[in-house]
DNA sequence: GTGTGACTGCGAGTCCGTT
DNA sequence: AAACGGACTCGCAGTCACA
C-alpha cells in the first residue's frame, strides 16, 4: 500500500514554493504573517508541527489558501 | 473584501460531512482515527485547535486527504 | 452517542542570540 | 538571507468522570 507523505513535508514544500513565488526571504513572510521568523524556519525544515490557524495565517500572507498549502 | 471563515469552523463542516458520508459515530471516527472520542467531539464543537498532523489522522480515517477537509 | 470541565505533560510559538 | 540553539510562556495533545 501507498505511504502517505508526511503532512508536514507537504506544507513545507508548498510555503517554500508559494514564497519563492512572491520573492520573499522567510523573515518577509514571517513579518506578513505576524509569526515568528524562527518559526517560519523551523517548519520549512519540518521540525515544527503547527496547529490549522497558524497554516491560515500562512495561507493569508502567501496570497492562497490553507487548502492549497497542504495539497501533496 | 470578505473576512475569511475560521478554518476550525471549515475543518467541523467538513469533517461532520464525511463522517455522516460513512455513516460513522464520533465514537467509530474515534476508534479509526485512534483519537480520543471526547477530542473529537471538542474538534466537531471548534473548541479545540488540531494541529496538521491531527488533521491528516482524520483525513485517513475518513478516506479523505488533509486539504479536502480544510476546503471552505 | 455526545457534551463538558478539569487535569497533566509536552510541544506550539516567541524572543534572545550566534554561525 | 537562512540554520540553529537556549530559555521561556502558554496552549495543544491526550485522558477521565460525569451529565
Amino acid at each position: 500500500m501507498a505511504r502517505m507523505e508526511d503532512v508536514r513535508a507537504i506544507l513545507a514544500r508548498n510555503i517554500k514554493a508559494a514564497r519563492k513565488r512572491l520573492n520573499l526571504s522567510q523573515e518577509d513572510l514571517a513579518a506578513r504573517a505576524e509569526i515568528d521568523r524562527t518559526y517560519v524556519s523551523g517548519i520549512e525544515r519540518q521540525v515544527r508541527n503547527p496547529t490549522i490557524t497558524v497554516v491560515a495565517k500562512f495561507a493569508e500572507a502567501l496570497e492562497t489558501t490553507t487548502s492549497d498549502l497542504l495539497t501533496g
